[in-house]
DNA sequence: GTCCATGCAAACCTTTTGCACTATA
DNA sequence: TATAGTGCAAAAGGTTTGCATGGAC
C-alpha cells in the first residue's frame, strides 16, 4: 500500500521518539513500551495536556497505562527538554511538546472559557537582558501567561466583574 | 511616650486594616479578631509568605488560628485586591501584600537558594498592547517569573548543569 | 542475570468542606 | 437575635512512593 510507512532503518521511527531514545540511552535507562506510548500521545497532539488527558487518549488506543508512570515519563521528557510543564492555575500541571514550528512562547489563557493561545514575545529577550544588567540575575527559565478576555468570549458579550477595592493601590501604608 | 501610637479617633487604625474593613463592610460581611490578625501578618512582612509561614507568625503573637480560617481570610484578602498570590512551583502558594512602593512587579527567582527579587518592567505593557492589538484578547492579568541564578550565587561558584537534550529543538517532526 | 520499570495501592501535601459552636452587627 | 465566622477533623484532589512483579539490555 502506497500509505504504508517506510520502515527502512530508522525511517520508520519519527524523529521525537529517536530524540527521547537517544536521551534515555544518554541517561542509561531503558526504553520502554510505556514511555515511547507517552511520548507519542504528547507529539501527537499540539495542545495541553493533563494528565487525565494522556491517560485518556492512552486508553482510547487501547494501552492501558498507569498514572505513576505516566508521571513518571513525564519527569524524564522534561529533563530531556522535549517537553515543557504549565501550570495555569487549575490546580494541576499540563505538559506540551517542544518539537513545534514555536519552540519558545507564551501563553494567554481565557479566564472565561479557558482557551491557551500562544505568542511569541521578543521583548521577553529585552525584559531578561535587563535584568541581567541591572541586577546580576543570570535568567535560563522564564514563565509569561496573560489571563484575561479572548475574542471570542468577548464578542460575546462576556464581561468581567471587579469586586475588589477601586482604588486601594495608593502607596500609603 | 512619645513613641505611643496615636489612638484618636480612626488614626490608631493602619491604612490597610482601614482597606480590608471597608471592603468586608462593602461585601455585608463582618469584621473579626481573626480576619484582621491574618492582614496583620501579611502587611507587617515584605515577603512572600506561605500559609506556614502565616500560622507560624501568629502563633509567634500568640494567636492560634485555625488554617481554614487562614485560607478563608486569604480568599477574601486576594479577592480584595490588596493581597496577591503567587505560585513558585513550590507546591503551594505564597501571599503578598500589594500597599509597596511597588504595588505591580514581577518575580525572579533563583532557583538554587529559592531568594526571590522583585522587579519593575514596562516591557509588559508593550507585550499586552500587542497581545490586544494582534488577538484581540483584553488582558486582566499577567504573570512573568524569570528563574536563573542570582547575584550572589554565581559569584559563590554555582553552576548549572544541563542534563537535557543539547539541541532537540529543532524545527523538525 | 542484573538492573531498572511498571502497576497497584497507600502515603503525602496542600487546600477545601461539613458541622457544631461562637462571635459579629 | 439573626447571620455569618471559626475550629476541628475529615475529605478532596493531584502527585509521589513502597513494594512485589515483570521487562529491557
Amino acid at each position: 500500500m502506497s500509505q504504508t510507512r517506510d520502515v527502512t532503518a530508522d525511517q520508520g521511527t519519527p524523529p521525537f521518539l529517536r530524540l527521547f531514545a537517544r536521551y534515555l540511552r544518554d541517561q542509561g535507562l531503558p526504553v520502554t513500551q510505556q514511555r515511547e506510548a507517552v511520548a507519542e500521545v504528547l507529539f501527537a497532539s499540539d495542545e495541553h495536556l493533563s494528565v487525565d488527558d494522556i491517560e485518556r487518549a492512552l486508553r482510547g488506543r487501547g494501552e492501558r497505562i498507569g498514572k505513576a508512570t505516566i508521571y513518571r515519563t513525564l519527569d524524564l521528557l522534561v529533563r530531556s527538554r522535549l517537553v515543557a510543564e504549565h501550570d495555569f492555575g487549575e490546580g494541576f500541571k499540563r505538559y506540551e511538546h517542544r518539537l513545534s514550528a514555536r519552540p519558545v512562547h507564551e501563553h494567554m489563557i481565557c479566564v472565561e472559557c479557558g482557551t491557551v493561545t500562544e505568542f511569541e514575545s521578543n521583548e521577553l529577550y529585552r525584559i531578561e537582558n535587563r535584568v541581567k544588567n541591572e541586577h546580576g540575575f543570570l535568567p535560563v527559565r522564564r514563565n509569561l501567561e496573560i489571563y484575561g478576555l479572548c475574542k471570542a468570549c468577548q464578542e460575546a458579550g462576556v464581561e468581567l466583574t471587579t469586586e475588589g477595592l477601586i482604588c486601594p493601590i495608593e502607596t500609603v501604608r
